[in-house]
DNA sequence: CAGATAAGTCAACATGGCTGACATAAAATC
DNA sequence: GATTTTATGTCAGCCATGTTGACTTATCTG
């Protein structure tokens, strides 16, 4: 029991490593990785979605989010049907940079995937889910 | 694979959400936390074990460590052969603590364990240690 | 004895959480 | 149409926890 908490602080530990040293080259830290990954999976999200993903406030979330626009990662669109969101998308510029900063974590999940065999995964995945779901 | 590198942010995130409740109740943070996990996992560690184990500076460390100590949650002794060495191990006080903060946790962690079943138990273990080892 | 090592300390700084208060525009409701 | 609610943004300040750099003390080791 205690060795699964454990491996999950480690996992955490090891993945971000390798992404908080590009980000520093940017002058980025880990807050703007995690605004960069939603918004690269989820384009045209609002805000309230990546807040309530990210299950911060808007105070922090603006901070990194309006670094990541006010540099030309990102661009905010009005919605269409509702005029007060704002939807969110990466420019090509952001695109590069979550390219660049999920290349370490890739390798490190494909190789894992790789040597643990796809039953293994299958069970990663369901446990994951569990402790999320709670 | 991207949605195994977020199944590990959310599960982090969720992971830690009710420990820092309780630890918001003594004033300690999710740092004193890591030290009291570990502190109690492996009793009679090193600082410099800890450190090592943690990532972190001695600085950050030291002052997490020093509360934790000043407030009797844990107890120092010299080693026996490097006297230079400061032992850490729980007080009874510590090990409520500990019991206390891992409690929501390993009801999260059996939870999943017991829905998955023990081969999805097994991969979930392989997957993670190839993750932290690669 | 000299140098290396384990631990602790002081000071200053950065990141990224937080609360609270308030502003604006647009949507929804009465 | 007026009012209220909602989505977003902003200012100001606080706190936890990471960082670097410099230095001390005690102890071990060659």
């Amino acid at each position: 029991m205690r060795q699964g908490i454990e491996l999950l602080f480690f996992a955490y530990r090891d993945f971000t490593a390798e992404p908080d040293a590009i980000l520093e080259q940017y002058g980025f830290g880990r807050a703007h990785h995690r605004v960069v990954h939603f918004v690269g999976r989820h384009p045209h999200m609002t805000v309230g979605d990546l807040l309530a993903i990210l299950r911060i406030t808007k105070q922090s979330l603006n901070r990194v989010l309006g670094q990541l626009v006010r540099r030309g990662f990102i661009i905010q669109h009005r919605g269409p049907q509702d005029r007060r969101q704002r939807l969110l998308e990466l420019t090509e510029r952001g695109r590069e940079l979550e390219r660049q900063l999920s290349e370490p974590q890739r390798i490190r999940v494909a190789g894992a995937y790789r040597k643990a065999g796809p039953q293994a995964v299958e069970g990663f995945r369901k446990v994951l889910l569990g402790i999320i779901a709670g």
